[in-house]
DNA sequence: TTGTACGCGTTATCAG
DNA sequence: CTGATAACGCGTACAA
């Protein structure tokens, strides 16, 4: 089912039929009822890999997040994959697994898709990368944090900001003694931000940066359990943990929960990114609220601004972020 | 930057570079040197579009699920993506927001991108989707449930099977009056046949169903606290309550602590969909594991095998499910 | 408003 | 093992 076949039941020739179907303004209205009929007569559905290769344009953008399986992402996606098909356009997603290399290797394979644009979560990369997308001209727009060395543009908030004003936050409320447990350092830029700004906002205090309260840990709830419970049990002197990322805050809870220790009476607990299960813990979780579909809204927006010809500057989207004080502090 | 350029620099044919590029063993060493050497030297990315337009091939696949943001899709879009990738493919998502007219829009678009395959998660499809897969001879794997009249292949459990078998759990254990609470039952053939299971199993048992013990309700964590409420305060006799969808059941757990109702003495509470935060709660939530991460794997892999035509059977894989007793029944 | 000729960048085919 | 030629299905540019 090629647009020649269309072209040959409708009377006319597949340019009149390629008009008729991207621009029906500029066929007359009886060519154009004689070329929808036929196409839905034989089914014919355009080969877009033809059209794009043709017309040296693609309707398809690339985004790489370190993980599909963490739920923190799927708003994100949701809002690019939203914005991108009322326009017409579609995603292809991949996963680097947090690897800087492999990452490498999704967007040399997005380029050779010639992809319209990409946008990446990640915002540390290898240099090959960064010479690859100089070189092929592609729009990107990176998420993860609000780099300083921006490839093209960025849409995020800050996390270095947002941990400090939840630190300052604590401090305000009175804690003194808050620990800090995040994700891993390698290769997340996050969590070195966040801890940058919890170390910045003891430091606006007068307080030291104790690297004994300072957790790395993996993601998932057990996690959390366990570093609340090597921070109270070590350090009793906590009287505040700060859990930046993923669900750790949650996990912590429910472990306090088990040993009966009263929060935020014993120890109070804050968390980093309002998913929607903190509200519903008793005592609800105070957290920041970051606007992840908004993040994903955003950044098709301006690629696709981009791809269209419509702007043609690196923009740099601050969309902040928001404390939302509960009972768990 | 095209192919062309490659040959000139390396003193061959384009069909040379073609051939190095993509079976080496088919040129000489010599020559596949001066290639590579070639290809590195200009930042050669090869055009994949034009590529699969030639050869009439392609290298994506497509994947339609109902939502996006929810995570339990998650683990399945992992495991299509990690065994995709593996053999060199990559996989376009969207969102069809649980209507069958949009899946019928998003499967035409991946049909005009030419995709090698797809996997879409809903079995319920409007009569032109189906013309379509027929008329275009893609393969399709169909996920959401053991659908009796699949389109082509079908990789998933038996919705039916696993409320069934949780519903005689929860009979088995002693409990005699079960409610059920599901989400909506339009366009959701998952929530129609766990209420099909749940049934066959009161029937089993000689016990009524009663219209009134059983909920739709939206998704989400506040669902579950309401419709245990309604459930408990209008139907005391209730003992159990099965929640087949969503977190629901987490829900309902967190509002039994809240109101200091004892899980299970005053009501048992079982669930649907092993997410890690059931293991977690006090007490622990009781379900029934579905094999997500495999269904993605299996999914991906039968559709590689008849893209590569190393099969043409319309395959029916049933993966099975667990029924996991922790505390909470 | 409609059609013709050509090119997009690659691969299939067949000849050498 | 290598190359010439002709597609793949559509859009651009220009002509009618």
């Amino acid at each position: 089912m090629r647009m020649r076949d269309v072209a040959e039941r409708a009377g006319v020739s597949t340019m009149t039929v390629s008009r008729a179907l991207n621009s029906p303004d500029r066929v007359s209205p009886e060519v154009r009822r004689r070329v929808e009929e036929a196409v839905s007569a034989i089914g014919y559905v355009p080969n877009r890999l033809a059209g794009n290769l043709s017309s040296n344009r693609s309707n398809v953008a690339g985004l790489v997040v370190p993980s599909i399986r963490n739920t923190l992402f799927s708003d994100t996606i949701q809002g690019i994959s939203d914005v991108l098909r009322r326009h017409g356009h579609h995603l292809m997603v991949a996963d680097s697994g947090y690897s800087p290399a492999e990452e490498e290797a999704l967007v040399t394979a997005f380029v050779a898709q010639r992809v319209a644009g990409l946008v990446l979560h990640n915002t540390t990369h290898t240099p090959a990368l960064r010479a690859l997308i100089r070189r092929s001209g592609v729009p990107v727009v990176e998420n993860g944090t609000l780099t300083d060395d921006p490839l093209d543009m960025v849409v995020s908030y800050s996390n270095v900001d947002a941990a400090r004003a939840m630190t300052l936050h604590l401090l305000r409320l009175g804690y003194r003694r808050i620990g800090l447990v995040t994700l891993p350092l390698a290769h997340n830029e996050r969590s070195q931000e966040r801890r940058r700004g919890y170390s910045a906002a003891l430091a606006e205090a007068g307080l030291p940066a104790d690297p004994r309260i300072m957790l790395e840990m993996p993601p998932g709830l057990p996690s959390g359990c366990e570093a609340i419970v090597r921070l109270v049990e070590m350090t009793p002197s906590v009287d505040a943990v700060f859990f930046a990322g993923d669900v750790l805050a949650v996990g912590a809870l429910l472990e306090c929960q088990r040993r009966v220790w009263a929060v935020p009476g014993r120890v109070a607990i804050a968390s980093f990114d309002d998913i929607d299960l903190l509200r519903q813990l008793n005592p609800a979780i105070t957290t920041v609220r970051l606007p992840r579909l908004e993040v994903g809204r955003r950044s098709a927006e301006i690629l696709l601004d981009r791809i269209h010809g419509r702007s043609s500057e690196r923009v740099r989207v601050d969309l902040g972020f928001e404390i939302i004080q509960r009972a768990s502090t």
